[in-house]
RNA sequence: GUGAGCGUAGCUCAAUCUGGCAGAGCGCCGGACUGUGGAUCCGGUUGUUGGGGGUUCAAUUCCCCUCGCUCACCCCA
């Protein structure tokens, strides 16, 4: 048997609605704050992604589908914000009148082991804002999603904020902490004594040594003043807006062009597994001109749909209710496909079994896939030109003129 | 890339520890009911025990290899 590829996955009509439910809120919702939809390609060159997301960063490093097409190396896609900050150069998007804010649903690709909402082909809703330097756009970003969380009636989570510093402060600060770090490497674990040159930040979320690392400084205290009056504008912002958050100064973002406002939306349910991050994002102030555009500023954020489909909670969606034409011979079989064509004109889904199939096994089936109405046409009612009609809820049955069939059966 | 657990009927799982005819429930098909579904009863159907090799008189069971799935680490949405 041929099957999907490891951590690729079908996502199967019953599992649709839910799909499509989310997508649609996270139209409306960002649609209502005017982004607009975009659509990149899949496939980009792989120098995009090495030159914005990091050349020393898992993903860019062992995480991507890449391969020689032409003599260019090409991978697809592990996240779609160098995609689109790609399409905003090009297009030279950025000298339109207006608001550059773009929205973006779509499968991303990442070459790790699968596990509890982490797959190889997994899919993001993301947005990214250009062109606004100030603290209130970070806080917007905050507050939009909170209403995109609670259109979905997702509340298991926690708002988690931070700042990463900029390309002044930050070095300063990362050699400090290498430092620090340096001085008491040998109370580390083996992770965190390789990570030090590797990716000193990620030492202070370390989960085996927290104990060992209370005295490390924290970004957040190592600010300089233009970043430290943006982290203090944006969590005012917050303040007004009433969005209740966690100070985080240990979060960091595993791509190199963040800058400023980090951020990220945990789910504290369990219901991710080991996973908990329902979202990230954050400010990537240099990031349109690394890429060879001009000084544009921007923050954006993505989340994974198939993670959210596992926080969500609630029943789920009520099927749509559907008719059956059930048929006695050749004759009813006839005027059973006219009278399924009239319902489909009334826009009613409708089924009609295979000619001379036995009538108890025509209702079966109408029970199997959820009829709530059954027809049935057979020489008897074709001499007397009426339908029977069958309530398959209740049950009940009546005899309606041939004429009178309207939809009117109750959904 | 590393580690652990699990692969038996269409599905959920027994039997494996302690080797001895591969089972149950659900589903499916049919009948009771020749023009009426769901409930009940009766009958029937369902297998490369993931694959390969080894030990043995005998392997679903024990050993080795391999593939797959799941969870975790790493990292991330």
């Amino acid at each position: 048997m041929i099957k999907a590829i490891k951590g690729m996955k079908d996502i199967l009509p019953e599992e649709i609605p839910q799909w499509r439910r989310i997508e649609q809120a996270a139209r409306d919702v960002f649609e209502s704050y005017l982004y607009r939809e975009i659509r990149t390609p899949v496939l980009e060159p792989t120098e995009l992604f090495s030159r914005s997301i990091g050349n020393a960063t898992d993903i860019v490093e062992k995480e991507m589908y890449t391969f020689e097409d032409s003599h260019q190396s090409v991978s697809m896609r592990p996240e779609n914000t160098a995609g689109v900050v790609r399409a905003l150069i090009e297009a030279r998007l950025y000298e339109a009148r207006g608001p550059q804010r773009y929205y973006y649903v779509g499968p991303m690709f990442r070459r790790e082991r699968p596990q509890k909402g982490r797959f190889r082909q997994f899919h993001q809703i993301g947005i990214e804002a250009f062109g606004d330097p100030g603290p209130y756009v970070d806080a917007e970003i905050i507050q939009m999603t909170c209403r995109f969380f609670r259109e979905l009636g997702i509340h298991g989570y926690e708002v988690r904020v931070n700042s990463l510093g900029c390309h002044t402060c930050r070095p300063a600060y990362v050699e400090k902490l290498k430092m620090a770090i340096y001085l008491i490497e040998g109370s580390l674990c083996e992770d965190c004594r390789r990570r030090r040159e590797t990716n000193p930040l990620r030492v202070l979320d370390c989960k085996n040594c927290q104990e060992q690392l209370s005295g490390l400084p924290l970004i957040t205290e190592n600010l300089c003043l233009p970043c430290l009056e943006h982290f203090d504008g944006f969590r005012a912002h917050l303040q007004q807006f009433s969005i209740p958050y966690v100070l985080a100064p240990r979060l960091v973002r595993g791509l190199d062009y963040y800058t400023r406002t980090a951020f990220e939306f945990a789910s504290v349910s369990g219901a991710l597994g080991s996973q908990n991050s329902l979202l990230g994002g954050g400010r990537y102030d240099g990031l349109v001109k690394n890429l060879g555009g001009p000084e544009v500023v921007g923050i954006g954020f993505a989340l994974g749909i198939e993670r959210l489909i596992l926080a969500l909670t609630g029943p789920p969606a009520e099927p749509t209710p559907v008719a059956y034409v059930a048929h006695l011979e050749m004759e009813g079989f006839r005027k059973a496909v006219e009278l399924a064509e009239k319902l489909r004109d009334q826009g009613v889904a409708v089924a009609v079994a295979n000619p001379l199939k036995q009538l108890k096994a025509q209702f079966k089936e109408a029970d199997r896939i959820g009829a709530t109405t059954v027809y049935v046409i057979g020489p008897d009612e074709i001499r007397d030109g009426v339908v029977k009609v069958k309530d398959m809820t209740t049950g009940e049955q009546r005899v309606v003129p041939e004429n009178d069939i309207v939809p009117s059966f109750s959904e």
